[in-house]
DNA sequence: AATAATTCTACAAATATAATAGAAATAGTA
DNA sequence: TACTATTTCTATTATATTTGTAGAATTATT
């Protein structure tokens, strides 16, 4: 039940992207550096990011990635939903279909609660609530100092 | 993000249990055919459910497995903890000195908003609740028909 | 003693995750 | 136009985890 490193990454480089929101378009090649993930894996999760029109590459002129939205109105849901895929527990939650016992599930109604509850939670937290809890953070922590995040 | 069988398996063995509590021990044999699933694999599942303190064996007389609590004291919580581990959707929220980054992680909070909302789900649905509710949809579903669960 | 079940340890197979490599395509620049 | 840097795509490899099986030792009952 862990999250892959496609999503802890992923949703480190929107946040990382929504804290340059003004600044224009961030080289993948610094995102990697920041987050410390090698370029050619980001390239994967910037990929799908892409895919599921989270963010966009800037083709005209200095190239480079920005979110496609506003921070505030990108839902950490749909990054989750994008890099990871489904919330679900377990597939039959999706599609009780393919299993023959869902009918007869008592355990089936505890993974929907399970999906709905982290759902919940995903849709109340926008991207603009990391990146200005992340600029806290750091003016709290480094007081002057090096900023290296 | 999903749950392992094991998970699935072991909830699913604990709700068939509960429904036998009043009879005596269960022998693993018939738990495994009745959820369909092999006997050895729930061998394993049995076992840790056990070391857990969920379940006991029936050693004296006839053999056979226990709910080693009454149904409404025991939370889903601790059934799935015990067979999948915490329920932390990265390491690092269990354990913050395995990154280096965790102080200056935004993210961070958001996986422990996570963790805590499947706990809080988990916490209010006792295996005497999912009994209940198997019970009831067996009535429901099967009315004198065969009961096949 | 024979039987039936539990319990333990080791191992094998299958699957999914994580990551790398190389090259084609694209746009900006000298 | 040629050069450079970056993006973008496809294929492949490595690693870890999950899932499951096998066999034998143990325990209690008949």
């Amino acid at each position: 039940m862990k999250l892959s490193t496609k999503a802890r990454y992923g949703m480190r480089a929107m946040v990382d992207l929504a804290l340059h929101y003004e600044k224009g378009p961030i080289l993948l090649k610094d995102i990697a550096k920041r987050q410390e993930v090698s370029m050619k894996y980001l390239d994967h999760i910037i990929s799908t990011l892409r895919a599921n029109g989270l963010i966009e590459s800037a083709k005209t002129r200095h190239s480079g990635y920005v979110v496609s939205r506003a921070p505030c109105q990108i839902k950490t849901y749909e990054i989750i939903k994008a890099v990871e895929g489904s919330l679900a527990p377990v597939d039959c939650v999706d599609d009780p279909k393919i299993c023959h016992r869902a009918d007869f599930c008592a355990t089936l109604n505890l993974w929907k609660k399970l999906k709905k509850s982290m759902r919940d939670v995903l849709e109340g937290v926008t991207l603009e609530d990391l990146a200005n809890e992340q600029k806290k953070i750091i003016e709290q922590k480094t007081k002057g100092q090096m900023y290296y995040i």
